[in-house]
DNA sequence: CATAATTAAATTGTACACAATTTAATTTGT
DNA sequence: ACAAATTAAATTGTGTACAATTTAATTATG
């Protein structure tokens, strides 16, 4: 009954593990982009629509303001985003891709190809996976 | 092609999350037990082999140094941990469980029961992400 | 056998995460 | 209308992560 408490059975210690070894893995990738992991998937989402305000970005990232005020300070200083305060209610902070962050899209179609060599998946196995992380992440 | 570039698409980012949401599941129960997610798994690893070093804990849970001396010294004041340089070899810390490290095991038997009814997944699906969450991390 | 190379922790600096609180703007209820 | 409730970001504080460097101990080598 011991055995509950082994690290190896618990699921949630190779789903952390491999989350940060993929993401690992983006690193020499995002590092061409002059983007960390967390400014990735926050461009990841204002490339599919633009104007997001943080509230929505928090949603689709499981993030909150408190991580996300920073992070997209952050951005906006390397040029790709701006941030402006909705015109329609104050208490929104739109955020909006520049000409920079738009080229940059461009450049980033190279880092899914690139991952998919690393991570050494079939594609099956990838569809599993991710069928079943998505199972956990549905409300 | 543009698609390969959407959140949703991209393997790393349901990991990433999943792996969050699953240790915020971690949280109510391990509060009880005045640890955090990280500590909770260094806790793991000593309980199931006295004595270990910096360096094993860290391949073990892939986290270095820089992550684990400040955790280390956080379990070690609250009494569960007690640090010690080896004496056969002094670059070595070693680290031992005190009585209350120990006591504390019994406490965390609670943990795996609950979070079982917290994530809902059938035992094939935990067996299956658990099968290729393991391949991703096979060197 | 003394110096160079290696190794293990610790330190430094940057970047998240997230709970809890605060601030400012908008809605609600009377 | 207007005070109370709600909402969205920002702020504050604590706790990881991890790259890069430093420090101290040990081992390898000329």
């Amino acid at each position: 009954m011991f055995d509950c408490l082994k690290l190896e059975n618990q699921l949630c210690f190779p789903l952390y593990a491999a989350s940060k070894e993929v993401i690992r893995k983006y690193k020499p990738f995002l590092d061409k982009l002059d983007l960390t992991y967390t400014q990735y998937i926050v461009m990841l989402v204002l490339w599919e629509n633009e104007n997001v305000n943080v509230k929505e970005l928090g949603e689709k990232l499981f993030l909150d303001s408190g991580t996300l005020t920073p992070l997209l300070k952050k951005i906006e200083d390397k040029g790709y985003i701006i941030r402006n305060k909705s015109e329609y209610d104050e208490r929104n902070l739109v955020i909006s891709l520049t000409k920079d962050g738009k080229i940059l899209k461009r450049k980033a179609l190279d880092v899914p190809k690139g991952i998919s060599k690393c991570v050494n998946l079939t594609n099956e196995e990838a569809m599993t996976l991710y069928n079943i992380l998505y199972k956990i992440l549905k409300k």
